[in-house]
RNA sequence: GUGGUUGUAGCUCAGUUGGUUAGAGCGCCUGAUUGUGGUUCAGGAGGUCGUCGGUUCGAGACCGAUCUUCCACCCCA
């Protein structure tokens, strides 16, 4: 049998875990510099937690588990003569792996309540899984790295997360684009256009508006049963780029106003330090997941074709589907997957990540082996990644071995230093050679 | 979910209309060099051609199923 991954999920080799755990360790002192606290949830969670939160798309993506033990017991007769999938998987099964970070989140909010201080920060790094096809940038198992703030409708932590996504990526020296938008835009749009009753047929066909140009946008309102005078209204709303022009355009509806309120007040915020990365204002941005309620965010990527790296937004009303009301929340997620894809692409991991070891011993002999491996434990004692190869082989081959494993530093012992206690330090990225103590190599390395 | 695409040595890939014993480069191992890697030279090992089944005297090649890869749509991180 030959090996393989299932579908969509890959193997983290050591080079790569150690990128990845760069990137998580950057976003992590900043989540945390801005007063966010690390949770954890299961991978599994029961299906009731999971669907209706995503939409039908999203529900069908979902991974569910089988129930364990005899799952056909329950299965009835009719379902299963009729292979209705559906009725079947309800009886089959009742946990699914999670598809989110986010409504986990609010399932764990609502459940310990009583024992959050609110506003509640939270930052969360843990895998997800989507059973979508697998292309390019696109898993169906991925981690994401959440930050949420929940019990607080503030419009400052919007302008927060902003100034993390800027802090996050200018660490990882990836160059973006923040796109921001309101949901209560694009419903002011939708009421002034008269399409209220197609508000998600609209989002969605003005989102591809960079990618398929109006025309292909026209096309697809059309095709969505909009009616030409609202679609020559809502691209007469768009094409409006300054928020008071927006705001008097939109005059008749009471939702477009408080959203453009809310973009003025988060700009205001944003403003009142200067940020390095682009913020823009995009009325086309959508955001698929339907439990955003006001502002938007999605962040891109300069200069490398892949989705959008990160996105988020507020919710308003996720945690009462847990029996939690007037819980107003905000989050963004970094996509770590993707993020990891565009640095590889940009070529902007240090290189001091792929130098694991910083020196190798390399024994002549077995009873320089022995000695060599007693000196061993002084450079860790002093901090010092070392290692001893294991067995006093062929000098040849232990320096082939220093040089695949990108270790920076070689020391070599045989009879003569044994006897002098001056040992040979090779710097193996110059090939230049000294003879010195163990002593003064230990604090040479430190 | 819809329509395509890919799979041959550890890696990247050749392999004519089906016809002997399946190739190359890189990597790996050994030696030239018994205490010096990243250069050079010589030699060597390594493949039930993704899997299962079918057509055929004969299949890496043709057909079917299945798994996997990548792509477009859909959606999204």
């Amino acid at each position: 049998m030959k090996p393989s991954n299932a579908k969509g999920t890959r193997d983290y080799s050591a080079l790569q875990v150690a990128k990845r755990y760069y990137i998580f360790d950057t976003l992590k002192s900043i989540f945390s510099k801005y007063g966010f606290c690390p949770i954890e949830t299961p991978a599994v969670e029961k299906l009731s937690t999971l669907t209706g939160k995503y939409g039908e798309e999203g529900d069908q993506l979902l991974f569910k588990v089988l129930n364990n033990g005899d799952f056909l017991k329950s299965v009835k007769d009719e379902d299963l003569q009729n292979r209705d999938y559906k009725k079947m998987t309800h009886d089959m099964s009742s946990r699914g792996l999670r598809y989110d970070l986010t409504v986990p989140f609010a399932r764990y909010v609502s459940q310990h309540q009583s024992e959050i201080q609110f506003p509640f920060k939270r930052y969360q790094i843990q895998p997800v899984w989507r059973g979508d096809r697998p292309q390019k940038g696109r898993y169906q198992e991925f981690y994401q790295c959440d930050v949420d703030v929940v019990g607080s409708d503030s419009l400052m932590y919007e302008a927060e997360l902003v100034r993390i996504l800027d802090e996050g990526f200018r660490a990882l020296q990836i160059p973006i684009v923040i796109k921001l938008n309101n949901r209560k835009v694009l419903n002011g749009i939708a009421e002034v256009a008269g399409v209220q009753d197609q508000f998600t047929d609209m989002t969605v066909a003005i989102d591809k508006l960079d990618k398929i140009g109006q025309e292909g946008v026209e096309k697809e309102l059309t095709k969505r049963n909009i009616a030409p005078d609202s679609i020559t209204k809502i691209f007469e709303l768009l094409s409006i780029k300054e928020l008071p022009k927006l705001k008097e355009a939109l005059g008749s509806s009471e939702v477009g106003l408080k959203g453009i309120d809310e973009l003025e007040t988060v700009f205001n915020y944003i403003n009142l330090q200067p940020i390095e990365s682009t913020v823009e204002l995009d009325y086309t941005l959508a955001r698929g997941l339907n439990y955003y309620t006001g502002c938007i965010f999605e962040v891109k990527a300069v200069g490398v074709e892949m989705g959008s790296i990160s996105g988020g937004g507020r919710y308003d009303d996720l945690t009462s589907a847990f029996g939690l009301k007037n819980i107003s929340g905000v989050g963004i997620s970094f996509g770590a997957d993707r993020i990891f894809d565009v640095l590889e692409e940009l070529n902007k991991f240090p290189s001091r990540i792929e130098k694991s070891t910083k020196v190798l011993l390399i024994a002549m002999d077995d009873k320089s082996h022995l000695f060599a491996y007693k000196s061993l434990h002084y450079f860790r004692e002093a901090n010092i990644s070392a290692d001893l190869y294991p067995e006093p082989a062929k000098m040849k081959k232990q320096m082939k071995y220093a040089n695949n494993k990108n270790i920076p530093f070689v020391i070599i012992i045989g009879e003569s230093e044994m006897e002098t206690g001056m040992l040979m330090l090779k710097n193996m990225e110059t090939g230049m050679q000294v003879q010195s103590t163990l002593g003064e190599i230990i604090r040479k390395l430190s």
